[in-house]
Formats: structure tokens, C-alpha cells, sequence
DNA sequence: GGCCATTTGTACCAATCGGTACAAATCTAG
DNA sequence: CTAGATTTGTACCGATTGGTACAAATGGCC
């Protein structure tokens, strides 16, 4: 039987339900769980530790003995991030193999930002924006996601155009970039003007564009 | 004659060069200066006042005294950069009246960012994205820009729409929403990846697609 | 000169920041 | 059980945060 790790009370915080057999790993989780949403909605500068240690119910002790550093925290939540991307468990499929996908692959993130308030924008940039010039580890981690993200969407564009579905003139990456654009852009402006109506727009406009580009 | 103010040696910090008669407004001005270019580059959050007043070579005192707390020098900070933007000392023009000027607004985004070494983004959208929920009022000093720049562009299309180049079933507003998106998604994606790439690329869709919607 | 508002220097504040020290508690293996 | 490693609680650190107090300096004006 698989433990209750924890619950969310209303203020966010989190109430102690540890299973009587205590799990060391859980706090380790935990930390990693209220560190990642926390940086998805304030970035890194706005979270502080010990508002981290807060939200996931741990003390200072253990955050020392798991993570050390805060930089190491952040670039432990990347790597959660990344694997959570190309896993099954994603919250959108990033695996696009049909033109529908793309479709979908797009308004997942309005709608996904809709959900959230407006509140947050794209949980990767929003830690990759808030990097100095010295935490070239941490942006290499970022990059990383985001070629990956380019790599999927650049090889349903190939795929695409080798079944003679896409002008032969279109670059396949050069058109991922264009829509990464779109979905950082758009999560971005929602955020700041905390409304999705700029958002939809320039996603409906970029779809029109997208299959204005398709031959059958 | 006017009074040197100040000028920069290599670290960034400032010289005194005041004129013999000391000009109070000055030290205002640097104040504001030096935060807009902080904030541009750090964000609200990595900059501290006491490095902007080590940056403008000004005192705790003046700080209080013209400001009196961060988030009003803040305030202040977007609304020099709203009056830069409407005047005609724009590093760009907002005011487009020709294709050829929408392909100029767009590519200037671009260069600047080459040219300031892919470490900025938008200065609006830099310190928009700080905001916490708490903070309405900069919140709407935010949107009151972005609205000026989304009404100058509608206004183009909608111009160019009358006159018969555009086509009827596209919404100017929508439109405008769809470039600013690829600016504000470009300019991030840039500083985040440290690359102007992505950004060419997507600017370069996108001035493709607003092509195809063209009528003569 | 003398007055009064504006401007500035210096010292200081409590709160918070990220990080450390170290011992006590706990788990696991023999 | 005991031994040794893992995990945790508590107290603490210097540095920095945004902001304040207050007097001294400076300015224009009569």
C-alpha cells in the first residue's frame, strides 16, 4: 500500500500524513514537489528557502542533506522536469505524430494557463528567465529541455514533409522555433496581462499559418 | 550648456562630473536611469536599491526622499519608459505606417537584442513578469503599455485593411496580438537560450504569414 | 546678511537571506 | 541486542534586504 505522502490544505501548506512506517525518501520529495511549483509561480528569486521548507513540511536539516545548495535544488527540479516531459505521464503529449496533435499540442497550454489563473507561464522559462550569467550549468539544463521540445516538434515537421504533406521550402526546425515562440510568448503576455485572450489570438493565427503550409 | 551628468567607466559605475552648479534633479535622474537599465537586465527581484544607488552614485537619502520605496521608483521606472515609447525618441518606431515599417519593427527586436549581447528581454515585460498578485496598480502601469503598442499596430492593419491590402476576415486586433507575441516570445526565448536563432526564425514565419495576407 | 525649503550624509533598524554546526533521533544490518 | 550509517531538530552565523531617523549641508529668495 502505497503511503499518503501529503494533502493540500487550502493555504497551500501542507498537513503530515506520513505513513506510520516512515519514508526518508518522502521528504526528499516533498521538497522537490513544493520547490517546483513554487518556482513555476514566483520564479527563483521571489522563493526562498525556507518557504520551500515550509510549503513541504521539512526542516532545514534535510533540505541541507539532500540538496546543499539552493542552485543544486533548482537544477535537481530540472531534471524532474525533463524526465517528466519525455515520459507518459506528461500533461500534453510532446510526441506529435499527426496534425491534429499539433492541434492539441498548442491549446493544451492556453487552456493550461487558463486553469492556473493566469498565474503562471511556462515552468522552464520561468527558471531559465530568472538565471544570471554565471549559472551556465543551470542554463545548459534549460537548454537541454528546450531542444528536446524543438528536436519533437522538428521531426513531426520532417515527418510531414517527407510524406509530401509540407512545402519542400519549409525548414522543419526553422518552424519548430516558430511555434516555440508562439507557446512562450503567449504564456508570458497571459501572465503578465493576466488574460488569455492575447494568447489565443496569436495561437489561432499561427495554426492558420501552419496549415496554410500543408500541401494535402 | 547643458551639465554633464555622468558617464560610464567599465564597471558600470558612475563618474561625478556634476557641473559647478549642482543640479538637484540629477540625482533623480541617475536614480531612474540606473534602475531602468538594472531591471531590464536582472529583473525587479536580483536588483537590489542599494546597487542601484551605488550605480547612479546617489545616497540612501535621496533615494527616500524622491521615491521613498522600491516598488514607486518602479512605478516611475515604467513610466519613463511609456513616455520613451510614445515620443519620437523611440529606439524604434511604434508608430508603423508602411509594410516596409512593420518588417523594420520586427527586425529591430532582433537586432537590439544581438547587440545587447542576448542578456536582455523586453524591459516592459522583464519587470511585468515580477509582479506578484499584490501589486495591481504596477500591474496596470504594465498593460497601459502594452496596450499603446497593441493600438498602434491594430491601427496599422486596420488602415492597411480599409484601403483594400488586407483582407476583411482579419481581425487588426487579433493580428497586432499575434506580433506582439512573437516579439515578446522571441525576446525571451533569446535571453533564456542566450541566441538570437530561435527569434530569427520565428520573425521570419511570421512576417511570411502576415505576407500571405496580403491582397495587393 | 538671514530665512526656509530642498537636498544630502551617516548611522541605524528589524527582518530575511542562504548556509553551517552539531548533537539527537532513527533506521538497518549483523 | 549493538554498531554504524542515515535522517532530522535546534540553534546559530554573517551578509544583505528594504526602510527609517535625524542632523548637516545646500539652495534660492528677500
Amino acid at each position: 500500500m502505497i503511503p499518503v505522502i501529503h494533502s493540500r490544505v487550502p493555504d497551500g501548506t501542507v498537513e503530515f500524513m506520513k505513513s506510520k512506517a516512515n519514508e526518508p525518501v518522502a521528504a526528499r520529495l516533498r521538497m522537490l514537489q513544493a520547490a517546483q511549483e513554487l518556482f513555476h509561480q514566483q520564479g527563483i528569486h521571489a522563493t526562498s528557502v525556507d518557504q520551500i521548507l515550509q510549503r513541504s513540511g521539512t526542516g532545514k536539516s534535510q533540505f541541507t542533506h539532500y540538496f546543499k545548495t539552493k542552485e543544486r535544488l533548482v537544477h535537481e527540479v530540472l531534471g524532474q522536469l525533463h524526465e517528466w516531459l519525455r515520459g507518459d505521464n506528461a500533461p500534453v503529449n510532446y510526441k506529435v505524430r499527426t496534425w491534429d496533435e499539433l492541434d492539441d499540442w498548442f491549446r493544451f497550454f492556453v487552456k493550461a494557463q487558463q486553469q492556473g489563473g493566469c498565474e503562471r507561464a511556462c515552468p522552464v522559462g520561468t527558471i531559465g528567465n530568472d538565471l544570471s550569467d554565471e549559472q551556465e550549468l543551470l542554463r545548459q539544463d534549460v537548454r537541454l529541455i528546450y531542444e528536446w521540445v524543438r528536436g519533437q516538434l522538428a521531426r513531426f515537421f520532417a515527418e510531414r514533409r517527407a510524406a509530401g504533406e509540407l512545402a519542400e521550402t519549409v525548414d522543419p526546425e526553422e518552424l519548430a522555433d516558430f511555434c516555440i515562440v508562439i507557446v512562450q510568448g503567449g504564456l508570458f503576455v497571459g501572465k503578465i496581462k493576466r488574460e488569455t485572450d492575447t494568447f489565443e489570438h496569436a495561437v489561432e493565427h499561427a495554426l492558420a499559418y501552419v496549415q496554410s503550409l500543408r500541401l494535402k
